[in-house]
RNA sequence: GUGGAUGUAGUUCAGUCGGUUAGAACGUCGGAUUGUGGUUCCGAAGGUCGUGGGUUCGAAUCCCAUCUUCCACCCCA
């Protein structure tokens, strides 16, 4: 009967090794998200399904995990309903609850919430877990962590460059290369006004969106399949293959998007957007990239997504404009502009390419020997000393053998050893071991203030 | 949700055609060394062969189901 426990598909347990990398992880992001002046909040993991569905598309609402109600969830439910075995409709009937499948749509439901208490423009991040139904893979949890930064009630377009900027900083001090890939939905939208096929913007962006996965002929097949004129493919063709820089990119598209209001709204956003960018000192790649298209049917405007270059894992951090997402929960002309980077796929980034330090991992600086009952109170006196000057220490609990006490500073990477026993005890003094170099001296009591706070790491 | 691979000691992996008691390396533990780790030497422990059924005199090996992980779609961080 007892077989081995386990945990669901596609969630993890974090070792400590693993939850200190990730803190790294954690504390950069956050570190940079409160130097350009975010703020944190947190939601609950659970949502009324009725927030959550329908934000998504279909898709994204087969792939929210629902909660069933509590007590007994069938009270209400005839048997009629439940011989008919329509499960989407029976889940609604016994399901009010969901897991948060992304952390943009809780925040719009914040917002419209709390829209009396909010300063507007209303800068917050918030870094929690999201859960979505997937099949599991390489870089795909079930589980996983986002953090997300959004502005919201600005229409500035200093509010993209802040976050390509962001973009940029964190990914910089993780030492990921990158490239930004931009785009903008309104140039989108005129690309689909300008062949003809206005009405159809989700099947043609999601179409070549996956121009570099699938090839050009690919995706013409499958525009086709959508039902999208021959003709129309005909005309989208030129864009497909632009080729330069982004400046040319956009000019030649200004020449054919001539006639569309909406597009050239759109080339003026990235133009803005990538004039303030050339003022920065950047150390990453942006590049305009007509063929992001992204998923979400909820931007407008600037679409963002960023890739590792040495790493191929999908997107590291993705994000854009949503002038429409208060607008569901019944606010309306507030728009906002977000990124949310992808914990977990940049956790596995950094591991790939051995980038993790893990010189600072060790639990403590000092471990002090446990020589037993009587030179206890010593060690004790010791500790508190070191703790007192925010040197990580810890006294081993047990007394057994020297040996086994130092080989688990070894194997905990513990930098330095005190060894206080009887010789050291009568003389006043105490041995301190560098376990990189295996030397050892003997410092005394009154000299042991000064050397802790020359030779041991102060922790933060 | 569709299609395909995978699973043997804590870890990485051997295991012949279905045949006796399932092996190795690393790691762990003990000893050589009663106050000195990371090197060396000696020794030991550790397995329901993912789980459940089936075929067979006999199954880690063949068949079915199920779960895990991984891969390709779909979609996405």
């Amino acid at each position: 009967m007892s077989s081995k426990p386990s945990i669901p598909k596609g969630t993890r347990d974090f070792s400590t090794e693993e939850m200190q990398r990730r803190e790294y992880i954690f504390d950069t992001i956050r570190q940079v998200f409160r130097l350009y002046g975010y703020q944190p909040i947190e939601t609950p993991a659970l949502e009324n399904l009725s927030t959550l569905l329908g934000k998504y598309g279909d898709e994204g609402d087969k792939l929210l995990f629902r909660i069933l109600n509590s007590g007994d969830y069938l009270s209400d439910v005839s048997m009629e309903e439940l011989l008919k075995r329509d499960s989407g409709k029976l889940s609604s009937r016994i399901c009010e609850k969901g897991l948060r499948y992304d952390l943009t749509v809780p925040f719009a439901r914040y917002v419209v919430q709390h829209r009396d208490e909010i300063v507007f423009p209303f800068k917050r991040y918030q870094i929690q877990p999201v859960w979505r139904a997937d099949r599991p893979q390489k870089g795909r949890y079930r589980e996983f962590f986002q953090c997300d930064v959004d502005v919201i009630g600005s229409d500035s377009l200093l509010n993209e460059y802040e976050l390509v900027r962001i973009i940029d900083d964190i990914f910089s001090r993780l030492h990921i290369s990158i490239i930004t890939k931009i785009n903008n939905r309104k140039i989108l939208s005129g690309i689909a006004e300008y062949i003809g096929e206005g009405s159809r913007i989700t099947d043609i962006t999601v179409a070549i969106d996956k121009l570099d996965k699938i090839g050009i002929d690919s995706v013409n097949a499958e525009l086709r399949e959508k039902g999208v004129s021959i003709e129309a493919i005909n005309k989208l063709q030129p864009l497909l293959s632009f080729k330069g820089d982004s400046d040319e990119k956009l000019s030649k598209l200004e020449e054919l998007l001539s006639l569309s209001v909406t597009g050239l709204k759109g080339i003026a956003e990235v133009r803005t957007l990538f004039s303030y960018l050339g003022q920065a000192e950047m150390k990453g790649k942006v590049e305009l990239d007509l063929t992001l298209a992204r998923g979400l049917n909820y931007y407008t405007g600037a679409i963002i997504e960023v890739k590792s270059t040495d790493v191929s894992i999908g997107s590291i951090c993705g994000g854009g404009r949503y002038d429409n997402l208060a607008g569901v929960f019944g606010m309306e002309g507030v728009s906002g502009v977000g990124v949310s980077f992808g914990a977990d796929r940049i956790y596995d980034v950094l591991k790939q390419l051995d980038l993790f330090d893990d010189t600072s991992i060790s639990s403590s600086e000092v471990l002090i020997v446990n020589f037993g009952e009587s030179e206890t109170s010593y060690a004790l006196s010791v500790i508190e000393l070191l703790r007192k000057l925010s040197i990580r220490s810890e006294l081993y609990p047990d007394p057994v053998k020297l040996k086994k006490q130092i080989s688990y500073a070894d194997s905990k990477k513990i930098p330095f050893l005190i060894i206080a026993g009887a010789d050291e005890i009568q003389n006043n003094c105490v041995t301190i071991k560098n376990m990189t170099s295996g030397d050892q001296e003997k410092v005394s009591l009154n000299e042991l203030r000064s050397y802790a706070e020359k030779n041991f790491k102060i922790s933060r």
